[in-house]
DNA sequence: TCCATTAGTGTTAAATTGACGCAAAGATAG
DNA sequence: CTATCTTTGCGTCAATTTAACACTAATGGA
């Protein structure tokens, strides 16, 4: 290692870290988004976003977004892609690094800090307009949730601890939005010990009490396909 | 649009896009790499990358990169991941937007240029050390061509425009890494209507003369899943 | 006590899969 | 020109998986 020269003042592209934060609620799924205060697309809805910082991972500045907004640490992380166009950004040229977080809403309590007029959770089928090219970005993370859903336990993230089967498949009924068979679900996802029965059953104004389940975090490799037609 | 202040002077990382060149030939997946002439990794095996000039895309980077070292254009190219770890370039904070291409090495000729030693097609079974952390970037290339290859017709794109079942059946079972029943497939890849016989033999030194086929571009949606065990 | 509602279990026909066998077409060698 | 070898194409079948559906159990409220 010798002749190593640092890297000059080269002009380079602002990067940016974006984030779709989903949450789910109540048979509603929705995302996290952020009324602007300031130009370009001062009052439009955007993603929540923020600049990388010089010494920073992107797994950093998205902790740093999240809990700015969401008073909100450990949550579940994913990069999406990265966004290029050159005119994405009236400002100049940003790349935005485009993650996207599984959260539980009834576990964060959203405030606007001092960016934002407002922040606030939006059910996704009623997304007003956003700002920038944040409604591709919503999009392309949407469909990958939905793809991912179908062979991997992402999901339990956006559920409490202990959950019913019902609650699990109202989930995955919202995300793909989709009917599925509630009987052909139960056997699938039991088959592949993506869940484990606790015992316990969920006591209150309901029928009959149904069975409260965790997540099984000893998986094992390929055990799940969901088919959907 | 009023009172949008241009982006100042941050300090913002290098971005680099890093290429992993697939190709196929003589049953063996190869990836193209390139002998560095300078520090760092100097006379190490790295992938071909450049960085990213302010009014450029990734794509037109990946272009330039590619016809420069390939003197080849329009190949397949898809964005795998984006690479942030601090120490990955000893020269400084450098972030990485990784690419894979497919492309059909009888129709190209490698040419180092002046940047490298040396550029060269690598048995991937084969591969020598790499520099900066080009190992994993291949390693997740590889593992996102094995999984896509299951559900999207990519794997067309390093084969000749006219090929044998049993020359896209090699090729399948080569990325894969994995014996596949010649009969079963043939089966899945009809039914899937992926491609499409033309009427033409491949004649020459074989024995039965194959059918040739070609790709079918128009698609129908989700109709192909290959399963492996 | 009856009813409405939700939860849990089972059944079955149809479709798909995985593991094969075998015949056709061409090359080669005696 | 016949026998044999190899590759290609086509088909079979048992085992598994799936999709569609019916029934029973538990609970709260009328």
């Amino acid at each position: 290692m010798e002749n190593i020269q640092p890297f000059h003042s080269y002009k380079n592209p602002s990067l940016a870290v974006d984030l779709v934060v989903f949450g789910y609620k109540e048979r509603t799924l929705s995302v996290l988004l952020l009324n602007r205060k300031e130009e370009p697309f001062k009052d439009c809805w955007t993603l929540p976003g923020a600049f990388l910082q010089m010494e920073e991972r992107f797994r950093d500045t998205c902790s740093r977004v999240l809990s700015t907004k969401l008073g909100m640490n450990d949550v579940y992380l994913e990069q999406l892609y990265s966004f290029d166009e050159p005119d994405r950004d009236p400002r100049g040229r940003a790349i935005a690094v485009a993650y996207y977080a599984l959260v539980n809403p009834s576990q964060v309590a959203v405030s606007a800090g001092h960016m934002a007029n407002d922040v606030q959770w939006f059910d996704i089928k009623k997304l007003p307009e956003l700002g920038f090219d944040h409604a591709i970005i919503f999009e392309q993370a949407l469909k990958r949730l939905q793809a991912k859903i179908l062979y991997f336990p992402v999901g339990f993230e956006l559920l409490d601890d202990l959950f019913t089967m019902t609650e699990l498949h109202d989930l995955y009924e919202c995300i793909l939005d989709l009917p599925l068979d509630r009987r052909n679900f139960r056997r699938k996802i039991l088959d592949a010990e993506y869940i484990i029965a606790t015992g316990k059953k969920r006591e209150g104004l309901q029928n009959r009490h149904p069975e409260l389940y965790k997540f099984n975090k000893k998986l094992k490799e390929n055990s799940f396909q969901l088919n959907i037609s």
